[in-house]
DNA sequence: GCAACTGGTTTCGAATCGAAACTTTAGAGG
DNA sequence: CCTCTAAAGTTTCGATTCGAAACCAGTTGC
Protein backbone atom coordinates (compact mmCIF):
# COMPACT_ATOMS: atom_id res chain seq x y z
CA UNK A 1 0.00 0.00 0.00
CA UNK A 2 1.42 3.16 -0.99
CA UNK A 3 3.91 4.55 1.40
CA UNK A 4 3.73 7.76 1.44
CA UNK A 5 4.43 8.31 5.27
CA UNK A 6 3.42 11.95 4.91
CA UNK A 7 2.27 13.66 8.28
CA UNK A 8 1.63 10.94 10.92
CA UNK A 9 1.99 13.88 13.90
CA UNK A 10 -1.49 12.63 15.13
CA UNK A 11 0.16 9.56 16.14
CA UNK A 12 -0.01 11.27 19.88
CA UNK A 13 -3.75 11.57 19.27
CA UNK A 14 -3.61 7.89 20.79
CA UNK A 15 -4.64 6.39 24.00
CA UNK A 16 -0.78 6.14 24.79
CA UNK A 17 -0.48 9.50 25.98
CA UNK A 18 -3.64 9.72 27.54
CA UNK A 19 -2.76 6.35 29.52
CA UNK A 20 1.08 7.98 30.16
CA UNK A 21 -0.60 11.40 31.69
CA UNK A 22 -1.59 8.82 34.89
CA UNK A 23 0.57 6.00 34.82
CA UNK A 24 3.99 7.63 33.13
CA UNK A 25 4.61 9.24 36.36
CA UNK A 26 7.15 8.18 38.65
CA UNK A 27 5.50 5.18 41.17
CA UNK A 28 2.03 5.20 39.56
CA UNK A 29 3.27 1.65 38.33
CA UNK A 30 4.66 0.60 41.70
CA UNK A 31 1.22 1.99 43.66
CA UNK A 32 -0.57 0.07 41.49
CA UNK A 33 1.04 -3.12 41.80
CA UNK A 34 1.03 -2.88 45.92
CA UNK A 35 -2.59 -2.11 45.30
CA UNK A 36 -2.82 -5.13 43.28
CA UNK A 37 -1.35 -7.15 46.26
CA UNK A 38 -3.99 -6.26 48.99
CA UNK A 39 -2.55 -2.92 50.33
CA UNK A 40 -5.46 -0.49 51.26
CA UNK A 41 -3.09 2.27 53.32
CA UNK A 42 -1.37 5.01 53.23
CA UNK A 43 1.06 4.02 55.93
CA UNK A 44 1.02 0.70 54.32
CA UNK A 45 2.40 1.99 50.88
CA UNK A 46 4.34 4.41 52.77
CA UNK A 47 6.17 1.71 54.05
CA UNK A 48 6.06 -1.26 51.52
CA UNK A 49 7.59 0.73 49.03
CA UNK A 50 10.31 3.44 49.64
CA UNK A 51 8.54 6.48 48.64
CA UNK A 52 8.69 10.44 49.84
CA UNK A 53 5.34 11.17 51.92
CA UNK A 54 4.15 14.20 50.42
CA UNK A 55 4.42 12.28 46.80
CA UNK A 56 2.70 9.35 47.92
CA UNK A 57 0.05 11.74 48.67
CA UNK A 58 0.08 13.63 45.84
CA UNK A 59 0.10 10.41 43.44
CA UNK A 60 -2.75 9.11 45.28
CA UNK A 61 -4.50 11.63 44.57
CA UNK A 62 -3.39 11.88 40.94
CA UNK A 63 -4.52 7.92 40.97
CA UNK A 64 -7.96 9.05 42.87
CA UNK A 65 -8.34 11.50 40.24
CA UNK A 66 -8.36 9.57 37.39
CA UNK A 67 -10.80 7.12 38.63
CA UNK A 68 -8.24 4.11 39.14
CA UNK A 69 -8.09 4.10 42.76
CA UNK A 70 -11.13 4.99 44.81
CA UNK A 71 -10.50 6.44 48.40
CA UNK A 72 -12.81 5.83 51.50
CA UNK A 73 -12.51 6.47 55.11
CA UNK A 74 -13.22 3.44 57.07
CA UNK A 75 -16.58 3.31 58.72
CA UNK A 76 -15.17 1.42 62.45
CA UNK A 77 -12.16 4.02 62.76
CA UNK A 78 -12.20 7.29 60.83
CA UNK A 79 -8.91 8.04 60.49
CA UNK A 80 -8.19 5.37 58.54
CA UNK A 81 -8.57 5.97 54.66
CA UNK A 82 -8.64 3.13 52.48
CA UNK A 83 -7.74 2.97 49.18
CA UNK A 84 -8.87 0.41 46.20
CA UNK A 85 -8.64 -0.38 42.88
CA UNK A 86 -11.71 0.68 40.94
CA UNK A 87 -12.96 -1.63 37.65
CA UNK A 88 -10.58 1.23 35.57
CA UNK A 89 -7.81 0.46 38.25
CA UNK A 90 -8.10 -3.38 37.80
CA UNK A 91 -8.23 -2.90 34.40
CA UNK A 92 -4.30 -2.25 33.87
CA UNK A 93 -3.48 -5.56 35.17
CA UNK A 94 -2.78 -6.59 31.70
CA UNK A 95 -0.05 -3.49 31.03
CA UNK A 96 1.52 -3.91 34.38
CA UNK A 97 2.11 -7.69 34.21
CA UNK A 98 3.50 -6.89 30.74
CA UNK A 99 5.79 -4.79 31.94
CA UNK A 100 6.38 -6.91 34.75
CA UNK A 101 7.36 -9.97 32.66
CA UNK A 102 9.40 -7.98 30.11
CA UNK A 103 11.57 -6.67 33.27
CA UNK A 104 11.72 -9.95 34.39
CA UNK A 105 12.65 -11.54 30.99
CA UNK A 106 15.49 -9.29 30.87
CA UNK A 107 17.22 -9.21 34.21
CA UNK A 108 19.73 -11.55 35.43
CA UNK A 109 19.13 -12.08 38.93
CA UNK A 110 15.44 -12.25 39.28
CA UNK A 111 14.27 -15.68 40.46
CA UNK A 112 10.44 -15.01 40.68
CA UNK A 113 8.88 -16.21 44.31
CA UNK A 114 6.60 -16.58 44.54
CA UNK A 115 5.51 -17.50 41.10
CA UNK A 116 1.99 -15.81 39.84
CA UNK A 117 -0.19 -19.07 38.56
CA UNK A 118 -3.29 -20.08 37.29
CA UNK A 119 -5.86 -20.28 39.98
CA UNK A 120 -7.29 -23.51 38.16
CA UNK A 121 -4.29 -26.19 37.60
CA UNK A 122 -1.57 -23.60 39.52
CA UNK A 123 0.84 -23.16 36.45
CA UNK A 124 2.33 -20.07 35.74
CA UNK A 125 0.74 -18.03 33.61
CA UNK A 126 2.00 -17.64 30.17
CA UNK A 127 3.27 -14.30 28.51
CA UNK A 128 0.67 -11.31 27.83
CA UNK A 129 -0.41 -11.32 24.43
CA UNK A 130 -1.25 -9.20 21.52
CA UNK A 131 -4.38 -11.60 20.87
CA UNK A 132 -6.25 -11.51 16.93
CA UNK A 133 -10.25 -10.98 17.10
CA UNK A 134 -10.36 -15.31 17.18
CA UNK A 135 -7.77 -15.63 19.76
CA UNK A 136 -4.91 -16.21 17.70
CA UNK A 137 -1.57 -14.81 19.30
CA UNK A 138 -0.06 -11.99 16.97
CA UNK A 139 3.73 -11.01 16.75
CA UNK A 140 4.62 -7.90 15.54
CA UNK A 141 5.10 -9.24 12.09
CA UNK A 142 1.15 -10.25 12.57
CA UNK A 143 -0.22 -6.60 13.11
CA UNK A 144 -1.36 -4.03 10.08
CA UNK A 145 -2.71 -0.84 10.27
CA UNK A 146 -5.96 0.11 8.46
CA UNK A 147 -7.58 2.71 7.12
CA UNK A 148 -11.03 2.63 9.78
CA UNK A 149 -13.44 2.31 6.97
CA UNK A 150 -11.47 -0.67 5.57
CA UNK A 151 -11.40 -2.88 7.82
CA UNK A 152 -11.63 -6.38 6.91
CA UNK A 153 -10.99 -5.61 3.76
CA UNK A 154 -7.93 -6.91 2.49
CA UNK A 155 -6.73 -4.64 0.08
CA UNK A 156 -3.45 -6.02 -1.93
CA UNK A 157 -4.86 -6.34 -5.72
CA UNK A 158 -1.22 -6.14 -7.19
CA UNK A 159 1.13 -7.90 -5.07
CA UNK A 160 1.10 -9.37 -1.47
CA UNK A 161 2.53 -7.12 1.11
CA UNK A 162 2.61 -10.09 4.09
CA UNK A 163 5.48 -11.51 2.35
CA UNK A 164 6.73 -8.10 2.81
CA UNK A 165 6.90 -8.81 6.10
CA UNK A 166 10.00 -10.50 6.58
CA UNK A 167 12.49 -9.71 9.98
CA UNK A 168 11.38 -7.85 12.61
CA UNK A 169 13.03 -4.51 11.27
CA UNK A 170 10.43 -4.66 8.55
CA UNK A 171 7.29 -4.33 10.77
CA UNK A 172 8.15 -1.21 11.91
CA UNK A 173 8.26 0.45 8.09
CA UNK A 174 4.67 -1.79 7.37
CA UNK A 175 3.32 -0.16 9.96
CA UNK A 176 4.41 3.19 9.49
CA UNK A 177 3.34 2.85 5.71
CA UNK A 178 -0.18 2.31 6.35
CA UNK A 179 0.37 4.86 9.29
CA UNK A 180 0.05 7.54 6.11
CA UNK A 181 -3.60 7.00 5.79
CA UNK A 182 -4.26 8.86 8.99
CA UNK B 1 -1.80 -20.66 53.20
CA UNK B 2 -2.22 -18.58 56.08
CA UNK B 3 -2.25 -15.51 55.22
CA UNK B 4 0.16 -13.75 57.56
CA UNK B 5 1.34 -11.09 55.17
CA UNK B 6 4.22 -10.26 56.78
CA UNK B 7 7.25 -8.83 55.40
CA UNK B 8 6.53 -8.48 51.46
CA UNK B 9 8.75 -5.95 51.00
CA UNK B 10 10.68 -7.91 48.72
CA UNK B 11 7.79 -7.06 46.07
CA UNK B 12 10.74 -4.19 45.06
CA UNK B 13 12.37 -7.38 43.85
CA UNK B 14 10.27 -8.46 41.04
CA UNK B 15 10.98 -6.96 37.73
CA UNK B 16 8.18 -4.13 37.57
CA UNK B 17 11.00 -1.92 39.14
CA UNK B 18 13.81 -3.27 36.63
CA UNK B 19 11.15 -2.36 33.68
CA UNK B 20 10.23 0.91 35.40
CA UNK B 21 13.86 2.16 35.63
CA UNK B 22 14.24 2.76 31.53
CA UNK B 23 10.74 2.85 30.35
CA UNK B 24 8.75 4.47 33.42
CA UNK B 25 11.23 7.51 32.36
CA UNK B 26 8.78 10.97 30.46
CA UNK B 27 9.06 10.24 27.08
CA UNK B 28 10.48 6.64 27.03
CA UNK B 29 7.12 4.76 25.51
CA UNK B 30 6.65 7.69 23.22
CA UNK B 31 9.75 7.12 21.88
CA UNK B 32 9.61 3.71 21.98
CA UNK B 33 5.95 3.65 19.66
CA UNK B 34 8.05 6.03 17.33
CA UNK B 35 10.24 3.58 16.28
CA UNK B 36 7.52 0.89 15.96
CA UNK B 37 5.99 3.56 13.96
CA UNK B 38 8.79 3.54 11.54
CA UNK B 39 10.87 6.56 12.54
CA UNK B 40 14.70 6.09 13.43
CA UNK B 41 16.25 9.66 13.03
CA UNK B 42 17.06 12.15 15.50
CA UNK B 43 15.33 14.94 14.05
CA UNK B 44 12.15 12.31 12.87
CA UNK B 45 11.89 11.69 16.72
CA UNK B 46 12.15 15.55 17.20
CA UNK B 47 9.18 17.48 15.15
CA UNK B 48 7.15 14.27 15.74
CA UNK B 49 7.02 14.18 19.84
CA UNK B 50 7.11 17.63 21.27
CA UNK B 51 9.94 16.79 22.73
CA UNK B 52 13.11 18.93 23.78
CA UNK B 53 16.65 17.95 22.30
CA UNK B 54 18.12 17.67 25.06
CA UNK B 55 15.53 15.16 26.85
CA UNK B 56 15.22 13.20 23.75
CA UNK B 57 19.27 12.88 23.18
CA UNK B 58 19.17 11.94 26.60
CA UNK B 59 16.52 9.26 26.36
CA UNK B 60 17.30 7.88 23.04
CA UNK B 61 20.83 7.24 24.87
CA UNK B 62 19.37 5.65 27.63
CA UNK B 63 17.53 3.06 25.40
CA UNK B 64 20.21 2.29 23.48
CA UNK B 65 22.69 2.02 26.77
CA UNK B 66 19.58 -0.82 28.27
CA UNK B 67 19.65 -2.42 24.33
CA UNK B 68 16.01 -1.31 23.60
CA UNK B 69 17.63 0.68 20.58
CA UNK B 70 20.55 0.20 18.80
CA UNK B 71 22.12 2.90 17.55
CA UNK B 72 24.21 3.24 13.88
CA UNK B 73 25.75 5.74 11.49
CA UNK B 74 24.28 5.55 8.34
CA UNK B 75 26.88 3.98 6.03
CA UNK B 76 25.96 6.34 2.59
CA UNK B 77 25.59 9.53 4.98
CA UNK B 78 27.36 9.22 7.88
CA UNK B 79 26.29 12.47 9.38
CA UNK B 80 23.27 10.95 10.17
CA UNK B 81 22.10 8.05 12.79
CA UNK B 82 19.85 5.05 12.61
CA UNK B 83 18.04 4.51 16.07
CA UNK B 84 16.24 0.70 15.68
CA UNK B 85 14.36 -1.47 18.04
CA UNK B 86 16.18 -4.51 19.33
CA UNK B 87 14.69 -8.14 20.17
CA UNK B 88 14.63 -6.31 23.67
CA UNK B 89 12.49 -3.44 22.31
CA UNK B 90 9.87 -5.63 19.86
CA UNK B 91 9.73 -7.27 23.13
CA UNK B 92 8.01 -4.34 25.02
CA UNK B 93 5.09 -4.01 22.41
CA UNK B 94 2.78 -5.75 24.53
CA UNK B 95 3.35 -3.88 27.11
CA UNK B 96 3.03 -0.29 24.90
CA UNK B 97 -0.62 -2.14 23.43
CA UNK B 98 -1.65 -3.15 26.78
CA UNK B 99 -1.35 0.70 27.57
CA UNK B 100 -2.60 1.98 24.49
CA UNK B 101 -5.75 -0.11 24.82
CA UNK B 102 -5.79 1.10 28.11
CA UNK B 103 -5.90 4.82 27.57
CA UNK B 104 -8.31 4.44 24.44
CA UNK B 105 -10.48 2.82 26.30
CA UNK B 106 -11.09 5.36 29.58
CA UNK B 107 -10.79 8.33 27.02
CA UNK B 108 -13.79 10.02 24.84
CA UNK B 109 -12.75 10.88 22.11
CA UNK B 110 -9.68 8.40 20.59
CA UNK B 111 -11.20 7.05 17.73
CA UNK B 112 -8.22 5.22 16.79
CA UNK B 113 -7.42 5.92 12.75
CA UNK B 114 -6.20 3.58 11.91
CA UNK B 115 -7.12 0.74 13.02
CA UNK B 116 -4.20 -2.16 14.45
CA UNK B 117 -5.42 -5.07 12.35
CA UNK B 118 -4.42 -8.42 12.39
CA UNK B 119 -2.32 -8.73 8.93
CA UNK B 120 -4.47 -12.08 8.01
CA UNK B 121 -7.89 -11.37 7.81
CA UNK B 122 -7.31 -7.11 8.58
CA UNK B 123 -9.77 -7.61 11.55
CA UNK B 124 -8.97 -5.37 14.63
CA UNK B 125 -6.91 -7.03 17.30
CA UNK B 126 -8.28 -7.75 19.98
CA UNK B 127 -7.23 -6.45 23.72
CA UNK B 128 -3.87 -7.69 25.23
CA UNK B 129 -4.65 -10.31 27.36
CA UNK B 130 -3.21 -12.07 30.15
CA UNK B 131 -3.10 -16.15 28.97
CA UNK B 132 -2.76 -19.09 31.16
CA UNK B 133 0.08 -21.67 29.81
CA UNK B 134 -2.54 -23.57 27.90
CA UNK B 135 -4.20 -20.19 26.32
CA UNK B 136 -7.27 -19.79 27.81
CA UNK B 137 -7.13 -16.06 29.15
CA UNK B 138 -7.63 -15.21 32.67
CA UNK B 139 -9.10 -12.50 34.35
CA UNK B 140 -7.95 -10.83 37.23
CA UNK B 141 -9.67 -13.77 39.82
CA UNK B 142 -8.21 -16.45 37.94
CA UNK B 143 -4.52 -15.57 39.43
CA UNK B 144 -3.22 -17.13 42.34
CA UNK B 145 0.24 -16.64 44.18
CA UNK B 146 2.41 -19.94 44.20
CA UNK B 147 5.71 -20.50 45.99
CA UNK B 148 8.09 -21.28 43.27
CA UNK B 149 8.14 -25.37 44.77
CA UNK B 150 4.72 -25.69 44.70
CA UNK B 151 3.79 -24.92 41.23
CA UNK B 152 1.13 -27.22 39.94
CA UNK B 153 0.13 -28.18 43.38
CA UNK B 154 -3.15 -27.44 44.45
CA UNK B 155 -2.52 -26.97 48.28
CA UNK B 156 -6.43 -26.94 49.33
CA UNK B 157 -7.27 -29.20 51.40
CA UNK B 158 -9.98 -27.88 54.02
CA UNK B 159 -12.02 -25.80 51.82
CA UNK B 160 -11.62 -24.70 47.93
CA UNK B 161 -9.63 -21.37 47.74
CA UNK B 162 -11.44 -20.24 44.16
CA UNK B 163 -14.88 -19.93 46.03
CA UNK B 164 -13.44 -17.70 47.72
CA UNK B 165 -12.80 -15.54 44.89
CA UNK B 166 -15.75 -13.77 44.38
CA UNK B 167 -15.78 -9.97 43.57
CA UNK B 168 -12.77 -8.46 42.26
CA UNK B 169 -12.00 -6.44 45.52
CA UNK B 170 -11.21 -10.07 47.02
CA UNK B 171 -8.36 -10.80 44.51
CA UNK B 172 -6.13 -8.23 45.44
CA UNK B 173 -6.38 -9.91 48.98
CA UNK B 174 -6.10 -13.55 47.54
CA UNK B 175 -3.14 -12.33 45.61
CA UNK B 176 -1.23 -10.87 48.97
CA UNK B 177 -2.07 -13.46 50.88
CA UNK B 178 -0.51 -16.01 49.35
CA UNK B 179 2.55 -13.14 49.08
CA UNK B 180 3.61 -13.56 52.60
CA UNK B 181 5.41 -17.53 51.44
CA UNK B 182 7.89 -15.13 50.05
C1' DG C 1 -7.61 15.41 79.03
C1' DC C 2 -3.73 13.42 76.86
C1' DA C 3 -0.71 10.46 74.26
C1' DA C 4 -0.48 7.97 70.10
C1' DC C 5 -1.93 6.92 65.42
C1' DT C 6 -3.30 8.04 60.66
C1' DG C 7 -3.09 10.77 56.88
C1' DG C 8 -1.89 14.36 55.42
C1' DT C 9 0.55 19.59 54.36
C1' DT C 10 4.77 22.78 54.42
C1' DT C 11 9.35 23.89 53.65
C1' DC C 12 13.42 23.91 51.35
C1' DG C 13 17.56 22.00 48.96
C1' DA C 14 18.64 18.73 45.06
C1' DA C 15 17.65 16.74 40.76
C1' DT C 16 15.15 16.89 36.36
C1' DC C 17 12.84 19.16 32.46
C1' DG C 18 12.57 22.18 28.65
C1' DA C 19 13.54 26.13 25.39
C1' DA C 20 17.04 28.32 23.07
C1' DA C 21 21.62 29.06 21.72
C1' DC C 22 25.92 26.97 20.58
C1' DT C 23 29.15 23.05 18.72
C1' DT C 24 30.66 19.39 15.80
C1' DT C 25 31.07 16.39 12.03
C1' DA C 26 29.88 15.34 7.36
C1' DG C 27 28.24 15.98 2.74
C1' DA C 28 27.15 19.41 -1.46
C1' DG C 29 28.19 22.96 -4.59
C1' DG C 30 31.15 25.95 -6.69
C1' DC D 1 39.84 24.24 -1.27
C1' DC D 2 36.17 27.07 0.77
C1' DT D 3 31.78 27.94 2.05
C1' DC D 4 26.93 26.51 3.04
C1' DT D 5 23.86 23.59 5.11
C1' DA D 6 22.05 19.37 7.46
C1' DA D 7 22.15 16.05 11.37
C1' DA D 8 22.97 15.14 15.88
C1' DG D 9 24.26 16.50 19.78
C1' DT D 10 25.96 19.65 23.94
C1' DT D 11 25.52 23.87 27.06
C1' DT D 12 23.17 27.09 29.61
C1' DC D 13 19.83 28.62 32.50
C1' DG D 14 15.14 29.34 34.39
C1' DA D 15 11.02 26.59 35.78
C1' DT D 16 9.21 22.42 37.57
C1' DT D 17 9.31 18.27 40.24
C1' DC D 18 11.29 15.17 43.81
C1' DG D 19 12.38 13.94 48.34
C1' DA D 20 13.59 14.23 53.39
C1' DA D 21 12.20 16.17 57.45
C1' DA D 22 9.34 18.89 60.19
C1' DC D 23 4.91 20.31 61.20
C1' DC D 24 -0.38 19.92 61.52
C1' DA D 25 -5.07 18.04 62.26
C1' DG D 26 -8.69 14.91 63.20
C1' DT D 27 -9.56 10.20 65.90
C1' DT D 28 -9.23 6.91 69.16
C1' DG D 29 -7.94 4.54 73.44
C1' DC D 30 -7.01 5.08 78.03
Amino acid sequence: MGGMREPLRELVNCGLPQALEVMGERWAFMILRASFNGLHHFEEFLSELGIARNILSNRLAKLVEHGILKRDSCADDRRKVEYRLTEKGFDLLPSMLALRQWGQKYSVECVENPVLVDERDRLPIGPVSILAHDGRILGPHDLWLSAREQVGIRTDGSHAEPTETVGRGDVVDLISKKAAAI
